[in-house]
DNA sequence: TCTGGGGTCCTAGGACCC
DNA sequence: TCTGGGGTCCTAGGACCC
């Protein structure tokens, strides 16, 4: 089951001022960041300058966006979700992956209507649901079923559609992947039919991706739930007038450390590395990636390996203008209580990523 | 059909070790 | 001392997602 609340940002503002409601509004800053469905139907949409909004559309409400609140919505959203299972794998702050299987009494569709209205009930918010028995063919019905509905995708329904995906519509395939199948005259599902992973790869696909294509032609792409384990990284980028002054560049870089590390909120983990990211106004991007001098969460001392490392991109030497720039912060993916004497290291560290694989392994959809 | 920002996963090449 | 094979880790960059 895949369940996504529909126009997540504009409908929690919706459901907090009344205003709102029944109009077209938009959430964002600078630029759309959710359009409600009553603005859409102009024409508006998710990534729209406001300023083109206010000027073809003047009578369109903006709300401020109000993280804290998407927050808020988001967590009980998902402890609704995890009421009808334990199963449950987040794919952003509004969607996810729930395994169902033996779970919904013989009855997907009234599941699925439960959940949404367990959703509206205490959440107030709209959630439309996809049902299916790959992870892919229920994002493809939840995405069909909004706004506000739900869509069970039997085996019927789905053996008439998959051969008629159109390979610029699956998850997973983007823009580059999808250049390189229609190059090879390759369009919709059907097309892969007799394509070995070979085939694919000649293709230009990575080994990866042409399993992952050919699988979702042979209808076996995946029904696992990867249960979320600790985050990998925190991080803050800036993107700005393009400009080539140090001061200006290093200050965005300075404040980027501490919305990151603001952004670390009360995980323990120590960060032991840094990268810093800086983009140049022909639009490429480098990453310069390195050890901290000691495991620290300090501002100061992030901030100044920062530094360092933004100097060793070379970017004052370059004559492009600098974009954008910002920091990751990879976190150790061990505890540092679980670090272990030098000579038994090898032997706690194979074992701490055997046991990871087992819990990203999790658990076998089954079929529905 | 690109706006900005926050993420995950994959890959290729090189260093290093046994 | 050389050769081949296998493995891990690190680095830099890409593709993709919301």
């Amino acid at each position: 089951m895949h369940a996504d609340a529909d126009a997540f940002f504009a409908s929690v503002e919706q459901r907090d001022h009344a205003r709102y409601r029944g109009v077209p509004m938009v959430v964002g800053e600078q630029v759309v960041a959710c359009a409600s469905y009553e603005a859409r139907a102009l024409g508006i949409h998710a990534g729209m300058p406001l300023g083109q909004v206010r000027r073809h559309w003047p009578a369109t409400l903006v709300a401020p966006v109000r993280g804290d609140a998407y927050e808020e919505a988001s967590a009980r959203l998902f402890e609704v979700f995890r009421r009808f299972t334990p199963l449950v794998e987040p794919g952003s702050m509004e969607e996810a992956f729930l395994d169902v299987t033996g779970r919904d009494r013989d009855d997907p569709a009234g599941m699925a209507a439960a959940i949404r209205d367990a959703a509206r009930q205490e959440v107030g918010l709209p959630v439309s649901v996809g049902v299916a028995r790959t992870k892919l063919m229920a994002k493809l019905a939840s995405r069909r079923a909004k706004p506000d509905g739900f869509l069970v995708v039997d085996a019927a329904l789905e053996a008439r559609v998959r051969p008629r995906l159109r390979l610029d519509d699956l998850w997973g395939v983007g823009p580059v992947t999808y250049e390189k199948l229609h190059a090879a005259r390759l369009f919709v599902v059907a097309d892969l039919y007799g394509l070995s992973v070979d085939d694919l790869k000649n293709c230009g696909l990575s080994t990866a991706m042409a399993r992952r294509v050919a699988s979702i032609a042979a209808g076996t792409d995946d029904a696992t739930i990867r249960l979320p384990g600790p985050r990998g990284s925190v991080g803050a980028t800036r993107s700005f007038p393009a400009t080539r002054t140090r001061s200006t560049v290093e200050a965005v870089l300075r404040a980027s450390v501490q919305r990151a590390l603001a952004r670390l909120g009360d995980d323990a983990r120590l960060p032991t590395r840094l990268e810093v990211v800086v983009r140049y106004d022909d639009g490429t991007q480098v990453t310069e990636r390195g050890p901290l001098p000691q495991p620290t969460t300090e501002p100061e001392a992030v901030g100044a390996a920062a530094l360092r490392l933004l100097e060793r991109s070379g970017w004052e030497q370059d004559g492009r203008g600098v974009t954008l720039v910002g920091v990751s912060i990879p976190l150790p993916r061990l505890r540092p209580a679980a670090r272990v004497a030098p000579g038994s290291s090898r032997q706690a560290q194979s074992q701490a990523s055997g046991d990871d694989r087992q819990r990203q392994k999790g658990w076998p959809a089954g079929s529905a």
